[in-house]
DNA sequence: TGTTGACTTGGACAAAGTCCAAGTTAGGAT
DNA sequence: ATCCTAACTTGGACTTTGTCCAAGTCAACA
C-alpha cells in the first residue's frame, strides 16, 4: 500500500497523516470495509480524524481508480482497495462475511449484442450469494 | 398483478387498499422504483398511505418471493416486480436508467468449485454498466 | 522558515430506513 | 347483518449513512 501512497504523490496529492493512516487500513486482501468501519480503524491510530476527512478521502481514491466501492446489500457502501486485478464477490446470506472470487471467462461475453439495448456496455459486476461454512445449516 | 394479489390472499395475506396499491404500482416491466418512489406515487391514488406501511409491504413481497430488492447503486434499494423471470440488470452510469436483460447461460456456472471457498452458493446477480443511448457522448 | 492553497474539522443538514404505541379495519364468527 | 379481534396502518421519533460548508491547519514549495 506504500507504493499507492507514492503513486498518489505522484500524482500530486498532498500526503497527510490521515490519508496514509486510511490508505493503512485498506490495506491487505478481502478487505471489504464500510466508510464508518474505515472511521473507526482509522481513529484507533489517529483519534482527532474526522467523518468528513474519511468521506472525502475514500471518494477521492475512488475517483482515482485505486479503491472500489461495492454495493453488495442496500445499506452502506464498502470500499474495496483490491482495484488492480479482476475479481468479483462471493456473499453469505448468514453472516454478511464477503471475499473474493475469480469466475473464469468474462462475465461481459455472456450479454448479447441484442440484449445491449443500445448501451455502451463496459462493465459487469457480479455478485454471487450463499452460506458460508460457518453459517451452513 | 391481481393473480399476485390472489395469490397473497391465498397465503394468508389481509388485502387492505393500501397493499392493493403498492402492488399496483408495481405493476410493469423495467420497474426500478426505490421505495420513496414507490410512496410517492402510491399516495397519488392514496394519499393517507404512510412510508412506513409502503416498507412493511416491500418487506413482506420481499419475503414472499414476489418482488426483488436491487441494490445497484450504494443509495436507495429499489425493488423489481419481475421476481418470476431470472434476469439481470444494465445500467446507465450516465442518468441511472435501468433495464432487465437476459444473458445466455447460468451466470453460476463461471464460478468453479475451488472458488467457492466451501460456501453453498445459490444465486448470482449481474449489474453490467455502461451509457445509454441519450447518454452516450 | 514563510507562504499559500490544499486539506481537515465539527457540526448542521439530508436521505434512507427502522421502530413503536395508539388507532383502524378485514374478514371470520355469531 | 353486525360484532370482534388479531392483523394492519399511522405518524412521529429515532438511527444510520452520507453530504456540505465556513473556519482553522498544515504539507510542500520557494
Amino acid at each position: 500500500m506504500s507504493d499507492l501512497l507514492e503513486r498518489l504523490r505522484g500524482r500530486g496529492w498532498r500526503l497527510t497523516s490521515q490519508r496514509r493512516v486510511v490508505a493503512e487500513v485498506l490495506d491487505g486482501d478481502h478487505v471489504h470495509l464500510t466508510a464508518d468501519e474505515v472511521h473507526a480503524r482509522a481513529a484507533a491510530r489517529l483519534p482527532e480524524i474526522s467523518r468528513a476527512t474519511v468521506y472525502n478521502t475514500l471518494g477521492e481514491l475512488v475517483a482515482l481508480g485505486e479503491v472500489l466501492e461495492v454495493a453488495t446489500d442496500g445499506r452502506a457502501r464498502r470500499y474495496d482497495p483490491n482495484a488492480h486485478r479482476a475479481h468479483q464477490h462471493l456473499v453469505c446470506s448468514g453472516c454478511g462475511a464477503i471475499r473474493d472470487v475469480h469466475p473464469h471467462g468474462d462475465p461481459l461475453a455472456a450479454l448479447p449484442a441484442a440484449e445491449r439495448l443500445g448501451f455502451t456496455v463496459t462493465a459487469a459486476e457480479v455478485t454471487y450469494r450463499g452460506l458460508c461454512p460457518d453459517c451452513r445449516p
